[in-house]
DNA sequence: AGCACGCCGACT
DNA sequence: GTCGGCGTGCTC
């Protein structure tokens, strides 16, 4: 008996018999029906607020309706409470985009629409990352014949009569021009009246290439980057709806900005992992923007030295036109990639990396040393008995961490004292192994004491202002070696670096996930554009434990076409993507025989409705099978087409909904980018 | 996702 | 006898 509060005073008359369709915010494919306030101007594509079960929340309108929905008594409809938006912040196009986006990754519309919407409901976790990208300023430079011939290609045809749905990709090394070759791109559509979409990965690029783009287009440019406060992401939203702002520039939620009479999306960096959602809706903003470039008949065009396994099968199947870029502008030439093996090395640094760093202080210019690992050393392990030291509430190694004197879980954060003697057995032969960026300033510091050395990672990052601080001396000549983890690889651009050093390209290798040696290759090739880009002697060394891992000999041959020759092949064999789609259903609970209850039902509901041709990896524990005391099991349901798996994987859904156990949490994901 | 309702164990 | 765990179901 859900008696609706009489309100004191009389209802006003309900002369507009208007209701509305609401979604909310919840994992529920199901709409609404709300009474409408004939005074409130709510429609279609506003936000409302409106009593839902005991509380007030935030609903989006879908649409309206003459009388209620059958089967629900009038008078269990209750009223919207209140209308956000004077404007609606959807339209159609943003709404079927919705749709879409429900429909592929299987989560509730309400959900898709708050995943498009800046709203701050998210804070994304990082600030703009300060660096500097290519060369952009607000003038335009001449271009390289290579860079006209791009841009010919991507202006060709008519931008205004929206029958070609054409593809691109701008094949580009580091340092050669892609960024011009994207602005003018975009400029010209913008002139032709069409709007772009210019996405840069998360935390790099976002700031730089929006500064540049604000130079050079003014009010016509929008940002919405997640150092913004929501209400400045929600005002630049509203400038782009409105048509005031055609050029934005963003992270992967920029793919959803409600440009009209789209023109253009550019993805910068098109292998980049923050690409991919991390929460519901587990997006790709490539694929996104692969649907919205074909419905709204605009053109794609994406670019990286490295592209991802999926851009490179597209390529080579005449799927995207690959325009090739391979001179470096600024005068510089690819650098000579050495791999040096590190089996008969004591401590951290080969005899060659040593003596180069030597050579290159002596010729006045700089070193970056390149660990993708932070901490003093990696995991702790007993000679005697095999005992690891593993987090008590993930199931990942421990590091060592020296300044602190602790052992510290990089999932969750727990930190022990380091053992002497190993708590299982009590041998002395036991210790960590490996290492991490703390070692390795050690070592270079004692190894070079004369050279001044600067460390950066998210633990020295914690310290704000220090980063950019270190970066500016860096640049600066006040710094001789940068010693540093990923950040460093990631679209830093210091004219005086001679020498890159990769610590240990081996790290990431082993990780049980189909796409590890991509990624390892591919940041080996990133890293190793940090060197020489104004000077023809740029060197890179490369130390490895496998020297004869393809990852590993192809990236110190810049040769990407030979890593993926032999990837590609692998995949297909293996039946990996991007020969076959994935969804990945994945179950936890912090206990774990519900756990395990849980992802069983799901392979007993999976089993009998797996398409043909399909099939079923698990149920298993995930490579990571705790986290924060969490435990997780998966399944995964492999297919040749995303189409009959996507069916199987709704009824799966549906059935599993009904008698599921509260206290499993359950994450699907489409196209997952790690298994991990 | 929240939140209430409803049903069995150990507590003032 | 009640407080509170958690399983179940609903939200217009």
């Amino acid at each position: 008996m859900t008696a609706a509060l009489p309100s004191p005073a009389p209802l006003p008359p309900d002369d507009a018999d208007g209701y509305l369709d609401l979604v909310f915010d919840i994992p529920v494919n199901q709409t609404f029906t709300y009474r409408k306030d004939p005074k409130a101007e709510a429609a279609p594509g506003k936000r409302v607020m409106a009593p839902f079960g005991k509380r007030e929340v935030m609903g989006y309108v879908i649409g309206g309706r003459e009388s209620p929905p059958e089967g629900i008594a009038p008078s269990n409809i209750k009223a919207v409470r209140r209308v956000v938006d004077k404007e609606p912040v959807f339209d159609e196009e943003d709404l079927a985009l919705a749709r879409w986006v429900s429909g592929y990754y299987l989560c509730g519309l309400g959900e898709a629409l708050a995943a498009m919407i800046p709203s701050g409901r998210r804070a994304s976790a990082f600030a703009a990352f300060p660096d500097d990208v290519e060369e952009m300023t607000g003038k335009a430079l001449e271009l390289s014949d290579e860079q006209r011939r791009a841009l010919e290609a991507l202006t060709a045809g008519k931008p205004a009569d929206s029958s070609t749905a054409d593809r691109f990709y701008l094949y580009g090394i580091t340092g050669s021009g892609k960024t011009e070759v994207f602005l003018r791109a975009a400029e010209y559509l913008l002139k032709a009246g069409k709007s772009v979409i210019y996405l840069v990965p998360e935390i790099s690029l976002t700031h730089q290439t929006a500064e540049a783009i604000g130079k050079r287009f003014g009010q016509a440019a929008a940002t919405i980057h997640s150092g913004m406060t929501p209400g400045a992401r929600l005002r630049e939203w509203l400038r782009i709806r409105r048509g005031e702002a055609r050029i934005v520039v963003g992270p992967r939620s920029a793919v959803f900005a409600p440009a009209r009479n789209l023109g253009i999306i550019i993805i910068d960096e098109e292998q980049d992992g923050s690409y991919k959602s991390g929460n519901t809706p587990r997006y790709h903003a490539r694929q996104v923007a692969m649907y919205r470039t074909a419905r709204e008949k605009a053109r794609l065009v994406m670019g990286s030295a490295t592209p991802s396994a999926e851009a490179w099968k597209l390529i080579a199947s005449k799927g995207i036109a690959r325009l090739d870029l391979s001179r470096r502008l600024a005068g510089g030439s690819p650098p000579e990639v050495v791999p040096i093996s590190l089996e008969h090395t004591e401590g951290c640094l080969t005899r060659e990396l040593k003596e180069e760093i030597r050579k290159t202080a002596a010729l006045g210019r700089q070193t970056i040393l390149f660990l993708n690992r932070r901490g003093f050393s990696y995991f702790y392990h007993c000679r005697d008995c095999g005992y690891e030291l593993t987090c008590r509430h993930c199931s990942v190694s421990l590091t060592y961490h020296k300044d602190r004197n602790r052992a510290v879980c990089h999932y969750c954060g727990y930190s022990v004292t380091p053992p002497r003697a190993c708590p299982q057995c009590g041998s002395l032969e036991a210790g960590f192994t490996g290492f991490g960026t703390e070692m390795i300033e050690e070592e270079t510091s004692r190894t070079f004491p004369d050279l001044r050395i600067a460390r950066v990672d998210a633990d020295s990052l914690s310290a704000k202002g220090s980063l950019q601080e270190t970066l500016d001396r860096f640049r600066a000549g006040q710094i001789d070696l940068l010693l540093g983890t990923q950040m460093v690889a990631k679209g830093l651009n210091f004219p005086g670096v001679r020498l890159v050093g990769v610590v240990l390209a081996d790290t990431g290798l082993h990780l049980p996930d189909f796409r590890a040696a991509e990624r390892t290759f591919s940041l080996i090739v990133q890293v190793a554009g940090r060197a020489g880009r104004y000077f023809p002697d740029g060197k890179v060394i490369v130390q490895t434990l496998r020297p004869r891992d393809p990852a590993i000999t192809r990236s110190c041959a810049l040769d990407v076409g030979g890593f993926f020759t032999v990837e590609l092949a692998q995949r297909k064999a293996l039946g990996f993507p991007p020969y076959s789609r994935l969804i990945r259903f994945t179950v936890r609970s912090r206990d774990a025989l519900r756990a395990e209850k849980a992802v069983n039902r799901l392979a007993f509901l999976a089993r009998p409705l797996l398409p043909s041709g399909a099939n079923m990896l698990g149920p298993s524990e995930c490579p990571i099978g705790i986290i924060a005391e969490n435990h997780r099991r998966q399944i995964l349901l492999r297919g040749p087409a995303m189409g009959p798996l996507h069916g199987a994987a709704r009824t799966i859904l549906t059935r599993y909904e009904k008698g599921k156990d509260s206290r499993v949490y359950l994450e699907v994901d489409v196209d997952p980018v790690s298994l991990l």
